[in-house]
DNA sequence: AAAGGTATTGCAAATCATTCTCATTTAGAT
DNA sequence: ATCTAAATGAGAATGATTTGCAATACCTTT
C-alpha cells in the first residue's frame, strides 16, 4: 500500500483513503465522478458511503493529489493530478473523455490574460462534441 | 416593451418573460445567476417565483436567446446571446467577467477536435486568476 | 505492546441549486 | 367576448454535495 503517498502530502493514511486513491490509480477511466468512485468501492466489497467519498475526495484536491473538474451537467468529476497540466474532449453522447495539450493555445491564454490584467492562476478549456466511434451510442436527438 | 423579440424565437410574451429580458438586457453586468435574476426582480417590486426564473431562463436558452455557462461553483449564469461568440476571464476574487475572443485559439480548436475524430458542437474556455485593479478587494489568502 | 488524544469516519439529516407537479391563470386565436 | 393550449405560482421533489455529531481508527507516547 501507498500509504507514503498520502503522508507525502499530510494526511493520514486511513482506510478509506487508502482505498479511494487506489481505485482513482487503477480505474480504467481517468476521469471518475464521486458516485462512480463509490460504485467501484461497492463493487470491491467495501461499504464507504458517499459522504466519505466527497469527503476524501475534497481532501485529495486541497492536497493537490487529485483535480476536480466541472463539466457540463452539474456533477464533478476527478482525475489524479499527474503534474502535466491538459484540457479536455468531452463526448456529449457517450461521455468518453479525452485529454490534449496545445502550446500555442497555452501560450495565447496568458498573453490575453496580462493583456487584460490577470494574473492567471487556472484555466479550464473543454470541448463538447460528438465522437465517431462504434461504441459510441451517436443519439439521433439534436 | 420588446415583445416582438419573444414571438420572434416562437415564445409567447408573457408578463415574467418580459421582465426577465428587460433585466438581462438593462442590467449592468452581462452574466447573472437564476438567484441574481430573481433578486433584481425583487428588487424592481415583482415576487416572481424563483422557479418561474429558471423556467424561462432554459427557456430563453433553448430559443437561442441566453447561453448558459458553468463557471466554477456548481451555479450557473446566463448572458444574453449576442451572437458573437466569446470566451471568459473570471477573477476569482471579485468575481468581474471579461470577455475576449482569439481566432488562433478557436482554430486550433477545430484542428484538434477534428484530430481526435470529434465533432465539435460547443466549448467552453474560461481563465481564472486574479485582476488588477484597486476596486478589487484582492484577497490576501492562497 | 498498551493507552491516549485527535483527526477521521459513518450515519442521518441538512443544504444548495434546480426541476417537477398540478391546480390556476393568461396570451392569443376564434 | 370566448375558448384552449400554454404558462405561471406555490410548494414539494430531486440530485449532488455538505455538515453535525457520536463512535472509531490513526499515530504518538509510554
Amino acid at each position: 500500500m501507498d500509504s507514503g503517498e498520502l503522508k507525502k502530502v499530510g494526511l493520514k493514511a486511513t482506510l478509506p483513503r487508502l482505498r479511494i486513491l487506489s481505485i482513482l490509480e487503477h480505474h480504467t477511466d481517468d476521469h471518475m465522478s464521486a458516485e462512480d468512485v463509490y460504485r467501484a468501492l461497492m463493487d470491491a466489497g467495501d461499504e464507504t458511503p458517499l459522504a466519505t467519498v466527497y469527503r476524501v475526495l475534497t481532501q485529495f484536491e486541497k492536497a493537490g493529489l487529485v483535480i476536480r473538474h466541472n463539466f457540463e451537467g452539474g456533477r464533478s468529476v476527478f482525475e489524479l493530478d499527474s503534474g502535466e497540466h491538459h484540457d479536455h474532449i468531452v463526448c456529449l453522447d457517450c461521455g468518453r473523455v479525452e485529454e490534449f495539450i496545445d502550446d500555442t493555445i497555452e501560450a495565447r491564454q496568458d498573453r490575453i490574460a496580462t493583456q487584460h490584467g490577470f494574473e492567471i492562476s487556472d484555466h479550464s478549456l473543454v470541448l463538447y462534441g460528438h465522437c465517431i466511434r462504434d461504441d459510441c451510442p451517436n443519439r439521433d436527438d439534436r
